[in-house]
DNA sequence: AAAATTAATGAATATTTATTCGGTAATAAA
DNA sequence: TTTATTACCGAATAAATATTCATTAATTTT
């Protein structure tokens, strides 16, 4: 009956957005780059999101599933803990060095004051079951008591502070670098 | 001969440039609002700094300055290594705890694109003697090897995702929750 | 193939926000 | 006390940026 909407040009522009994000940081995410960025018209961004706030949101709420799925693979629910950890950590890393700008983009935006509360609740909702992994190793006597979200933050804490020096050029990505962090916290949060 | 510039406005500019950068996050600071927060007028913050650039350029050297003077206290100098570290992160975690916008300002614009290359490798060069003390540490066996850069954001990271966690009230700053996340940071450095 | 529907466009407009500038007030030197 | 100098003010302006909308293009249905 009528034209429907492209979802390919949906992608092109939460990419442009992010992708600007990462370049520019997001002070600097103006919607006629992201039109420019993602090849399409400075309307056409209106098309699918009312607001740039609403983009805003939106992509944040994306990309944080997107992480969250990379976070719980089920194919390493079968394995001990240590080694579904090691394959979360591992793929949370690999995550953020293929795509930091995703990462920097809900890292930068958290704590922005862009995003509505509906959204930011959303982000600590989504975020329950790796809470609960966490929270089953400690009635496991696998590692430390203690609140599930500081053993969380001294895991990602360090994953993002090593890929923005990375990114800026300060170590370089060998094994031996990526062991040490991921040895560090291991150290940090076993018993 | 002539009327002198008013030291305390420009720290009242300073401080309100922080605390909006907490408040609304650094996308949303605007220099009328700096003006209006600090209480001088829109022009007074020309007198003080050429453009808005500057005001962050400059703004951020100071912060990242007065953060690397509260690491490195002589007084602490005397202690053996672990208790040096112990003073060393309990120093910057009370100093993120009591000037929040400090912490975060320097987060957030770090790695915004918004600082000139100056800037940044002011703030790389003037965390130097933080990074001999971690390289002493190394060379007496007292702690991991490796790239200083990867120990200190082993560090740097849960100090501040733990404090971003207490801001955003999901965690409360109890004796425990303090004392957990400096125990994990120093598992996760020691040898 | 024609009609109907809506995605897509991008120049024009509205809005927001940085910056300027003529005037005023405060202070220091003469 | 007078004069010189400059901080300070804030409304006006300039610049940057989000958003609209009349029009066109593409796609689906009949």
């Amino acid at each position: 009956m009528a034209r429907i909407k492209d979802q390919h040009k949906l992608e092109q522009i939460n990419k442009a957005a992010c992708v600007l994000v990462l370049k520019t940081g997001f002070a600097g995410l103006k919607m006629a780059d992201v039109a420019k960025e993602a090849d399409v018209a400075a309307g056409t961004l209106y098309v699918y999101y009312p607001t740039k706030e609403a983009l805003i949101n939106s992509l944040f709420k994306e990309v944080k599933s997107e992480i969250v799925q990379v976070l719980i693979n089920p194919k390493h629910h079968s394995l001990s803990f240590y080694n579904t950890f090691q394959k979360m950590w591992l793929s949370y890393f690999n995550f953020c060095m293929k795509f930091p700008e995703k990462m920097l983009f809900v890292e930068h935006f958290f704590h922005s004051g862009l995003l509505s509360k509906q959204t930011i609740d959303f982000a600590h909702s989504i975020m329950e079951p790796v809470f609960e992994f966490i929270k089953q190793a400690q009635n496991n006597e696998l590692i430390k008591k203690g609140d599930v979200l500081i053993i969380q933050s001294q895991i990602s804490g360090p994953i993002h502070e090593t890929i923005k020096l990375i990114l800026a050029n300060k170590i370089k990505p060998t094994k031996t670098n990526i062991h040490l962090c991921f040895e560090m916290s291991w150290q940090a949060i076993r018993k």
